[in-house]
DNA sequence: CCGATTACCTGCACGC
DNA sequence: TGCGTGCAGGTAATCG
């Protein structure tokens, strides 16, 4: 499911159930999801209270007050579901009623708040997603985030980084911009939409829209330019939803709706001024759609 | 080192 | 209807 503005969502729709509340049991289904969970998983977390809610590119990182901090992947398929008692509901908030396990519930976190008490509920067909604790003064060196390259949002992204990132590298623009240790937290839904809007052909070497001197060039300016938008626009329409995402509460994202390039195969391209058609190709095992006219 | 391909897993849409 | 095929938002391991 999830890139960057899905897990940003999650991220949202958790906070306020989890941050400040005690983690007062832990369920876990089997023992791995991608990976093992880590020793003593279910141990390490009970009666463990949450300070902060975060995330990094795509993952969540859940500050704990042991010392510790759990960090959750999604990979494809991966979703969370919120479910409160009746008459137990956070003002202004809806989530799911209190219900039967469906199928693919690997993970049950019952949480115990000031107000309020909650099941998190991890449910994840595919089994690409995985969870880990690491110690939080270890975070930025732990082998997830270790070589992780910068975050697509904020000012941290300009032309002169993406110039200076993809200098020298003869990959495809768009395998530069899923290399997550370049930047971390696009993925290829967003990718297809910022070279679309940019007008840069995915198949263009990445090196071809920086200097020599890790300046910025237009190409690159424009580049970052979009990518913000486009992650700063996805998650304010609750990201996409194609297949699994929901919000947590269960509702769909809507940034689907806004797809100029993504699964648009054969429709017509929606420039300003181009009659091109969407076109669909493979690149590195994975679908790229662009428009073969105004993405040069 | 690099870049490209494959593996991991289930579900769903599609064509025959 | 049933079955085979291909495809899916992820990353890690493996191969040249």
């Amino acid at each position: 499911m999830p890139e960057l503005p899905e897990v940003e969502t999650v991220r949202r729709g958790l906070a306020p159930v989890m941050e400040d509340a005690v983690i007062e049991a832990v369920t876990q289904n089997r023992p791995d999801l991608r990976f093992p969970f880590p020793d003593k998983f279910v141990e390490r977390l009970k009666g463990a209270r949450v300070k902060h809610m975060g995330r990094r590119a795509k993952y969540l990182v859940v500050e704990l007050d042991t010392g510790e901090a759990l960090i959750m992947h999604l990979g494809m398929s991966g979703s969370f579901r919120i479910e409160l008692e009746e008459g137990n509901e956070l003002p202004g908030t809806y989530h799911h009623p209190r219900s039967e396990a469906k199928a693919h519930d690997h993970v049950v976190f019952a949480m115990k708040g000031k107000t309020a008490e909650a099941r998190i509920i991890y449910n994840d067909p595919r089994r690409f997603g995985f969870m880990d604790l690491v110690a939080t003064s270890e975070l930025s060196l732990c082998r997830h985030f270790e070589k992780m390259g910068i975050e697509p949002t904020g000012n941290e992204l300009n032309g002169e980084t993406i110039s200076r990132l993809f200098a020298g590298k003869s990959t495809p623009l768009k395998a530069a911009l899923l290399d997550q240790r370049l930047i971390a937290g696009l993925g290829n839904i967003y990718v297809c939409e910022a070279l679309w809007r940019s007008g840069l052909s995915p198949k263009r070497k990445a090196s071809t829209i920086t200097r020599k001197s890790g300046k910025a060039t237009e190409r690159s300016e424009l580049l970052a330019l979009h990518i913000r938008d486009v992650i700063a626009e996805a998650i304010e329409a609750g990201g996409s939803s194609l297949r699994d995402h929901r919000q947590t509460n269960g509702d769909l994202g809507y940034f689907q709706h806004r797809f100029s390039a993504y699964d648009r195969e054969g429709e017509a391209c929606s420039k300003v001024e181009c009659d091109g058609v969407i076109e669909r190709m493979v690149q590195s095992g994975r679908s790229t759609f662009y428009c073969a006219k105004c993405q040069r």
